[in-house]
DNA sequence: GCATCTGCTACGGTTTATGTAGCGATGATA
DNA sequence: TATCATCGCTACATAAACCGTAGCAGATGC
């Protein structure tokens, strides 16, 4: 499966995800995702770019087709972690 | 989403992946992970293990009911892959 | 004893991420 | 025109993560 090898890279799921509620501008991204450094934002958006989930527009970045359909797949993964959260919250921290 | 954390580092998903078929040993797993450094596949599955998606049992490692249950949830995201791979193999290697 | 597995650790070197500072461009205000 | 704020993004030094190889200690078989 090689979308591993795009999505397990720090920060691409995440980013993916933040744009789920439209576009978002570099400096918003940023904040977004726990204040990410910019020399790492702008390499995975370069590779997300580059593998066409997502696009610069006028209002910044934002998820192409490709990016939705991917985003949306990744809802179950979403509902996973939200039981995960839920249900056994100790385990993660101690 | 804090499953991005856990998910979204180097191999986590891949090992997770390679464990769809059943129990594997450690050192069946590294290859199947493109002989993956041993160093990083005992860290991952040290935090798979303490998240408690994959268990140690006598066959080897495996995955737990709440890891079968975020391999199921990751389904959708292997269809989008495949046909990503499908439509557009030019995009992510030049 | 010896060979051959196993899970796993040690270690040195490379790659990747972090954090802060700041550049050049753009737009608003004066 | 000058000033100021904000933008996307880069530079650079430090820290963390990962890689590849070697090899240990335990178990199994001959």
């Amino acid at each position: 499966m090689a979308a591993f090898d795009l999505l397990g890279r720090r920060w691409a799921l995440r980013v993916l995800w933040e744009l789920r509620d439209g576009p978002l501008s570099f400096r918003e991204l940023r904040k977004r995702c726990d204040d990410i450094s910019p020399t790492v934002l702008n390499s995975r958006l370069a590779e997300l770019r580059e593998t066409g989930v997502v696009a610069a527009g006028a209002a910044g970045y934002e998820l192409t087709a490709l990016g939705s359909e991917l985003l949306a797949a990744l809802a179950p993964l979403d509902a996973w972690a939200r039981r995960w959260a839920k249900d056994a919250p100790r385990a993660r921290r101690g």
